[in-house]
DNA sequence: CTCGATATATATCAATTCGATATAGAATTT
DNA sequence: AAATTCTATATCGAATTGATATATATCGAG
């Protein structure tokens, strides 16, 4: 599965440019995947060399043409095809996290406001999901986003019960401090 | 952050080659990061020529020689620079809930396996999460350990109580049954 | 006891993805 | 009035992925 394919999923959503597939990756898809510009782009000439997708480009004033893609039926097709296999392993990357894990090479106020910031952006993601939640039209975005809240805010929650573990580990402050 | 550095604080756990460090990102770094062989090997010989980390060759009858890495006091102080820096945005990546956001494109037997499968991972990461839990030295490892086990216990709980909400949406078995 | 699978161990390589950068006017905020 | 954010596309070097190659040991199943 990769940003090809996905760009395909999007578009059976409907028509959408690059600039919009990127929103609904950042979106509705925040939870499960992410891409970037630089393989979105790629992606879609690929996709429109392979007739899995059509292109039309609208003029706009002063504003460099906005290309629309349109997912085709051998496009539909292929994406169905792909989606049918079985998913890879799920994938975690964070370097929060990963900061944590050396707490006691680092000074207490640093794990502080690690931790601090990680909470926060847990809570401003749940605001976010929790936001569409309740409007979102399908059954299956309602499922995600309710998978998305429940999540994070377990994890909301574990922090603050047991952040002091990892706040007492550290070394003295004037230790590391440079 | 890259797979360069990532190496590097491994080896301010103890010396390793470069197949225990992949084995340190499957174990106690998989809640964090991941990285391939691919990444690792090239890293490691970045490393030494940054004198980040030295080599020695432990001559073993007949398999390649093991190389075993060996973190430098320059590596050591690169490596608490790096982690001091604000960590970047985590990043989550699954193919299965990709799918699942698709599950109107599906049939229903296809969706409940992907959910069967979904909770069986979650739950023998679990598992091999809570194995070493008790066990494990540090704070931070425990902190982390019971951040994992937390996390995907309310992964598994919400699947369980909401998965008849994208089982019943899909299309009609017949209709994409190939 | 042998066959296949898994574990130890390193390494490379093409394809893909990331992250930064460039361009440029509109709209909004300070 | 200035600064920042938004719309919109695109490229490019660097990093990463995932597959493959090589070679031997070990362990369980039939």
């Amino acid at each position: 599965m990769d940003v090809r394919t996905l760009c395909l999923g999007i578009l059976t959503f409907g028509d959408s440019s690059g600039y919009e597939i990127k929103k609904a990756f950042e979106g509705r898809l925040s939870l499960a995947y992410d891409a970037g510009f630089g393989s979105i782009y790629p992606a879609l000439n690929k996709l429109t060399k392979e007739e899995f997708v059509s292109c039309r480009a609208e003029a706009q004033s002063k504003r460099p043409d906005k290309k629309v893609y349109s997912i085709t039926k051998t496009g539909r097709a292929f994406f169905i095809e792909q989606i049918k296999k079985t998913p890879a392993a799920d994938k975690y990357r964070s370097e929060a996290l990963t900061t944590l894990m050396f707490s006691h090479m680092l000074p207490a106020s640093n794990i502080t406001s690690v931790v601090d910031e990680l909470i926060k952006s847990y809570d401003q993601n749940i605001k976010s999901l929790a936001e569409g939640c309740d409007m979102k039209q399908s059954q299956s975005e309602k499922f995600l986003c309710g998978f998305g809240v429940t999540v994070r805010q377990a994890a909301i929650d574990y922090m603050q019960e047991n952040r002091h573990l990892i706040e007492t580990e550290t070394l003295p402050e004037q230790r590391t401090a440079s």
